[in-house]
DNA sequence: CAATCCTCTCAAAGCGCTTTGGACGGCTCG
DNA sequence: CGAGCCGTCCAAAGCGCTTTGAGAGGATTG
């Protein structure tokens, strides 16, 4: 039903070569002509066939993301948001993006296909594993691609990658903690095959042994980076044999889940336990806004996304980024849920 | 790089055409060249290119949404559990989807466009407003489409939707605290822009009016579904001169905020406030998980993402659903938020 | 044994665009 | 005045696939 520039090219008594010129900004239509084009499109609402431009041109102003996906696996509230800011900044530059569900266990596999179909410019991962197999795959797919994150172990180095400092932000946070008198802190973590959650662990290990205390495994949990998670854990903690005066949360998330816990024992944020959480400024759950407010490790995660978004497509139109690797700093927001460590500890 | 199907032809000595004929599963090739061209896909890892097969045969399995986006506009929790739902049941067809960011301001310009450009086989679109341009605008657009949702006031009603039965939802909760004894009932409702957010308010007036009680437009409070402006609002409620005993709330996620707000002054849920939320099983916030378990309207929000995937998708295969009109009725889930009315009141 | 029918394969057209390699006037310039 | 140039425009090729219409050869039939 829409029109093509076959049509329109009749309609105006002109080739499809000038108006394809005189729509591309080409120099060498003239500005009568041009201007007469444009009344046309405007006029008939023609719009280039994407896939007919993609073909002719080998690129349509896409970005592939494979989403992982299942019918028992739950989605993740980080998604939303990170796409937010891909589309914040893709927007700018006409760009859209094609998403792929995949089965988690498929990832590759959709990867691979979604490059070969040619019907993306460029492709972006997250999620990374440890030894991720699909960053050695994208180097031998010959697209350009950025990876949200980067691997643990891996030999494959050049890539290009945005990526938190992770282990940093973990760091900092339990010098704080120890700073503030703890000794026994416990860790809720994301799951633990992801590289994010990997590094936070490390961060916090290092500045443990940095201050001559032993790093208890018992006070380390892996899991789904949702409230009820949060809750649980801290429950168990709690009920330990030796439960911790601090906490350190990969997610606020699983903030909400822990601070439900202490809520319920009658124990106070602050006092009781201390507890620092990684932000990733979710608009519907910000750490202010908690009962007490919330100690963070702060990054935006629509900004990275929006970041990535830049890169990728500046690659595709050729304005460089040669596998350039970014590494955010994050901020450590000091608010109430941190505090000295109760006595008789 | 990646191999096309001309070279692919070379190699095994066959035209292009027995080539596709093989892969698309037509019966007249041999059982022993099929076998061979398959063999020969896998080990050169052929895959069709997208854009020539949708310039060929007019569709290429992608669903097309245009995602509202600003820079100023918070991201939607419950997109992303949607778009779960949506994807989880394209995978099975082996679609995947197009997805256009856009100005709020410019989705119709948006959907227009993405209609036009032709590499969709079919168009979603969601956040419902009271009299929304954009489905007249479909009806012209002959693709096929899918509205999440349904306008309130429109002369247009022959268009295929899927909506909750959000009258009914809040019809329910609101008759059920009238049978518990309360007798002013608060709201706590989504943009007042949106049909969703309108039908529900409807639904609480008419249980209302259906009791003799009068509907107090100050305990209306409509804005985005966040945890804060949950909180902002129940403590404006409470400030004011006649506070509810009960309050409906459209999303779970603005309950968060508002059971904040009571925990603050030491109100009990389910006592001195009682409380029911829209539950639309975000995964990541459970009402049962709530200190007190909340009592809510539910309905699967994600399972309504995988059935709109399914009726587009059966569309654009040609297997029916015209334009048939789904209304599902929510389950109300009678927990621990719910009491009786505080006496004196 | 010729006529007919399958079975399997192919050449070529066409989807709607971009881009290459001219062509055609009207200028300027020596 | 003819060579060269510039500003505009166009015809045609090509992107990688599907699909139409036909043909070659072998099997089946009367």
């Amino acid at each position: 039903m829409t029109i093509n520039l076959k049509q329109l090219s009749e309609m105006l008594g002109l080739s499809q070569t000038t108006i394809s010129r005189a729509l591309n900004g080409f120099p060498e239509v003239s500005a009568q002509t041009r201007s007469r084009v444009l009344k046309a499109v405007r006029e008939t609402g023609y719009r280039p066939n994407r896939a007919a431009q993609r073909l002719a041109t080998g690129r349509a102003g896409s970005l592939g993301l494979v989403m992982p996906i299942a019918a028992g696996v739950d989605s993740d509230v980080h998604f939303g948001e990170f796409l937010a800011g891909l589309g914040e900044e893709a927007i700018k530059h006409d760009f859209h993006f094609v998403i792929n569900p995949s089965a988690p266990e498929d990832e590759a596999g959709m990867v691979r296909r979604l490059a070969a179909s040619g019907n993306v410019d460029a492709l972006y991962i997250a999620y990374v594993r440890r030894d991720d197999p699909r960053i050695p795959l994208l180097h031998t797919l010959n697209i350009p691609f950025m990876v949200h994150g980067r691997a643990v172990d891996q030999s494959v180095h050049d890539y290009p990658f945005l990526d938190i400092d992770n282990t940093g932000a973990f760091h900092d946070a339990t010098r704080l903690l120890i700073q503030l008198g703890h000794r026994r802190i416990g860790l809720i973590n994301g799951p633990a095959h992801f590289a994010f959650a990997i590094r936070r662990e490390k961060g916090m290990k290092k500045a443990l042994v940095e201050n001559g205390l032993p790093f208890d495994e018992t006070l380390v949990h892996h899991g789904q980076m949702t409230d009820s998670f949060g809750h649980q854990v801290m429950e168990r903690l709690l009920d330990g044999p030796n439960p911790p005066t601090a906490i350190l949360c990969s997610s606020t998330v699983l903030a909400l889940g822990a601070v439900r816990a202490l809520d319920r024992r009658g124990l106070k944020l602050g006092r009781d336990m201390s507890l620092i959480a990684h932000d990733d400024e979710l608009p519907m759950l910000k750490p202010e806004n908690f009962s007490v407010p919330l100690t963070t490790t702060r990054s935006s995660l629509r900004a990275a996304g929006a970041r990535i978004a830049e890169r990728m497509i500046s690659r595709v139109l050729q304005n460089g980024d040669p596998a350039e690797q970014e590494l955010w700093r994050t901020e450590l927001i000091v608010r109430d849920s941190t505090g000295p460590a109760p006595r008789g500890h």
